[in-house]
DNA sequence: CGTATTTGACCAGCGC
DNA sequence: GCGCTGGTCAAATACG
């Protein structure tokens, strides 16, 4: 992907050339004791480009995995479009069954694929008119609790076991607002128990608690769906969010799917960059390591500094 | 003490 | 009509 490779090479060249303290010998007009000793001064530009050869080399590896992820997320992309598809049809055949029957047989899909879960379901036509989404979340096996956390407030009232499914199903209510409508089940698969099958229904008529100015009129199944929680690392539709729904965010989901729909792979691509980047720069957790990090850095640098004056004085 | 969870009872829909 | 099943209610209980 041509953008992470932009963004790469730009995080390196803000790395190589928005550090100034970081070899203050660069900067600095020659001082009297390296105009008389030209030796010291090769030695040093000597280390220089050492230190040039390596960063270019991280920069090579750094492209070349690039590439490497950029080729995995395309037949990613590919798998999940023709999975989509293969959902749709099997969904409309079976549309005279019952609704454990097409659970199961979504389950049993879902199983079969490298995707844990998905969201947004706006390929169904039936799940549009129901206003039903249904979301997969792969948790601990040995972790009996029904719990999904997407930053929404659940109350439960009701468990059930269900006929086709050993486990238990758990009936959630939004009790974030008293008018709210939306109910969620979950649900351990039956066919892998360390899946968890949590089925929205309705549409949230209040903003999300974690982000306070958005719109509620998103797609059906995109609130519901489930949203970043504070502190979270949202990753967009990542079947590997090994903890909880905090990873999803359904806006993302929603803008990738109708990304998908509409557009080639390249775009796509520049898409799923450009909302996960967006995603990062919103988790808290994420911006403060990064400013922890930055501020560090500085810091460390500004003592070297320090260090190095001192000791040349 | 207030709130959330648990759990048995009840109700409605569907198939036979 | 009857039984089965999923979904909901509400009293009891647990918890902070």
């Amino acid at each position: 992907m041509d953008r992470t490779s932009a963004a790469c090479t730009t995080s390196l060249t803000f790395d190589l050339n928005a550090n100034p303290m970081h070899n203050p010998t660069d900067d600095q007009p020659p001082t009297s004791e390296s105009e008389r000793n030209d030796v010291g001064g090769e030695r040093e530009s000597s280390a220089l480009n050492n230190e040039a050869d390596d960063l270019i080399q991280e920069l090579n590896r750094t492209k070349s995995e690039n590439e490497r992820l950029n080729d995995m997320l395309t037949i990613i992309c590919r798998k999940y479009i023709e999975l989509m598809q293969k959902q749709s049809v099997e969904e409309l055949l079976s549309s005279k069954k019952r609704k454990h029957d097409e659970i199961e047989s979504f389950d049993r899909s879902i199983g079969n694929s490298s995707f844990s879960h998905h969201c947004c379901n706006e390929w169904s036509p039936k799940e549009i008119k129901s206003n039903v989404s249904r979301v997969h979340v792969r948790i601990d096996p040995s972790d009996t609790s029904l719990v999904v956390k997407d930053g929404y407030h659940w109350r439960k009232y009701g468990q059930k076991v269900t006929r086709d499914n050993p486990s238990p199903r758990a009936y959630y209510k939004c009790s974030f607002a008293p008018s709210c409508p939306v109910k969620k089940k979950v649900q351990k698969s039956a066919n892998d128990s360390s899946l968890l099958v949590a089925t929205y229904e309705g549409q949230h008529n209040h903003h999300h608690p974690s982000t306070p100015g958005l719109s509620v009129s998103l797609p059906p199944g995109g609130v519901a769906g489930a949203n970043p929680s504070p502190g979270s690392t949202p990753i967009g539709c990542s079947s590997s969010a090994a903890t909880s729904l905090d990873f999803i965010d359904p806006i993302i989901c929603s803008k990738m799917q109708s990304a998908i729909a509409a557009t080639d792979n390249t775009t796509v691509q520049q898409f799923f960059v450009e909302q996960m980047a967006s995603s990062l720069t919103r988790n808290p957790s994420f911006t403060a390591a990064l400013a922890a990090a930055i501020t560090g850095r500085i810091l460390d640098d500004v003592s070297e500094d320090n260090s190095d004056s001192l000791s040349n004085s």
